[in-house]
DNA sequence: CAGGATCCGTCTTGATACTG
DNA sequence: CAGTATCAAGACGGATCCTG
């Protein structure tokens, strides 16, 4: 169950006409956890950031030339939020120039195998959605266009 | 890999300064996909909905209930989205009054795994994370008071 | 019952410039 | 090198009211 609802209840579920449907293992305890993880990942940057850091220990400047497209400003917020949930430590050599290190702390690697299998999901099911995108774009201006001819007859 | 960097390279990683470090298998295909899919689930109400629809087929009131603090605005932008990536199929009664069912496809369900693999290190680590960001704010405040002893000193 | 339309504040993001 | 500071723009979400 990955649910944050209200009545994780217990055994069979009934649907509203009392027909049994699917049943599911509740786990009311974590609920709102997984809204609140991905409150806290499912941001521009993170998957992405973590995706690169995932390889191993890097530079600041580093990051910020694999992950493309982030601003030195994100980069930091991203960086400074991650290590302040603990998935990542950073390490700052007081040298001239200055030299920062970002690593993945135990809690951060963890993370990497359910990334991976939202990876593999996305991957695998991505034409899927993009035609299911498709589609559903075209019986939108079908539609559109089926109201036009009868509220603009001219 | 979960990233979405520019140099997915094969083989070895090297650090900046040439030590190799762990090494992955790395899949530049996927590597957008991954973004993409958590721009699509990752905003506030779209997990909980899936959550709430792994259950069964849900009327639409029945959903507004279910997922606490929902409105009914958030609900319908929600399921329509939901349904335009095909996660979920909109079945109208055209009783009255009228009845809606949504019920998750497969592509939906095939979404609850990694999900739920994601719930699991949630309430594994929630902990955990919670702990590291009361850390975190702790050294920060003591930081703080220490800049201020020496900028503010009466 | 199941939305649609509107308004409006907040939160996030990006661009740019500056610094120890 | 590794940030910080500031500002502006847009996306996002909530509250409210209306309807077939």
């Amino acid at each position: 169950m990955i649910c944050c609802v209200k009545d994780c209840t217990r055994g069979t579920i009934l649907s509203d006409t009392n027909i049994p449907v699917r049943t599911m293992a509740p786990r009311p305890e974590g609920c709102r956890a997984v809204a609140e993880t991905l409150g806290r990942i499912g941001d521009k940057w993170t998957v992405m950031v973590v995706g690169s850091l995932a390889q191993g220990p890097m530079r600041y400047n580093h990051i910020l030339r694999t992950v493309e497209g982030i601003s030195q400003r994100m980069l930091t917020l991203t960086l400074k939020g991650l290590e302040q949930d603990g998935l990542v430590t950073r390490t700052m050599y007081p040298t001239i120039p200055p030299r920062v290190d970002y690593e993945l702390t135990e809690l951060g690697r963890l993370l990497i195998a359910p990334l991976q299998s939202l990876h593999d999901w996305a991957t695998e099911h991505r034409p899927a959605m993009l035609a299911a995108r498709a589609a559903f774009a075209e019986k939108e201006s079908e539609a559109a266009s089926q109201r036009a001819r009868f509220t603009t007859p001219k």
